[in-house]
DNA sequence: ATAGTATATTCGCATAATCGAATATCCTTA
DNA sequence: TAAGGATATTCGATTATGCGAATATACTAT
């Protein structure tokens, strides 16, 4: 499998999560299991949508649920990768602003060191440029 | 702000990750700064196409560039947070299943949490409940 | 100035996501 | 078994997203 495998089921995955209200139904299930009639008191959504959400996250395997009666409780099924997300898109980074003579100085320490690691094995190199920028670096 | 700008925001900027090609374009650039000829050679998209990724990226403030003559050179505006997000999905976690047994205790362990701990300010305690579940729990 | 390279934007269309309304299903209690 | 609660599914309409083609803009070298 390549990398567009990979970088695909991530999307996927990630797509689950970008949505208000799954992110809040996530949010909240982080608190523990609930079911479905607790989440239409807290949530600003009808309960055919929350139904229509807790599917989509069902199918991308975020959740589950425990038939307790006529209920269902809802639980995550990736508790850690769902808490580490919601903690990561949470804690807010400062946005970097970089030169172009910083970049450049990257760029050449970048191509130093890839000359002088010799067949090394994981780590990712571009495949053979069939064409190149054709202007002055 | 209540929750619900929150998850709105997080949302929206979940949503910018999750395309396999603009995923792709966050993992080639936590290597280094590149520039967009350069990601032709790499992406399986046209120039057009990934300029457009690169926009929703730009308004997201996930990647900014440096102009370098005719080139733009792109990089991470978070690099810890792409570093960080990239990292988690690829990450598996097993997938866990729970018991209505299970999940009972636990539902039992947070209501005595929840009734012993008197004015705890910063928990989040559900709004009151206007409605119920009519059955038994 | 001209031509060519690098990149962005606009437009139109195809596909996908979202949501409410209506309805179906399953469970429970009378 | 009938009625009602809890939840899911289907359908249709609306809006958003993704993408290629064409075009625009900006920079560079001649």
């Amino acid at each position: 499998m390549d990398d567009s495998a990979t970088s695909k089921d991530a999307a996927e995955l990630l797509k689950a999560f970008s949505h208000p209200i799954r992110l809040a139904i996530l949010q909240e299930l982080l608190a523990g299991p609930i079911c479905v009639t607790d989440m239409e008191e807290i949530l600003p959504a009808r309960q055919a949508n929350i139904s229509q959400h807790l599917a989509v996250l069902r199918y991308t395997r975020l959740v589950d649920y425990a038939q307790d009666g006529a209920l269902r409780c809802y639980y995550l099924s990736r508790p850690n990768l769902v808490r580490d997300l919601l903690a990561l898109v949470g804690r807010d980074e400062p946005v970097v602003k970089r030169t172009p003579e910083d970049i450049k100085a990257d760029k050449e320490r970048l191509a130093k060191a890839k000359s002088s690691s010799r067949l090394s094995g994981s780590i990712k190199t571009h495949p053979k440029s069939k064409r190149r920028a054709k202007v002055k670096r």
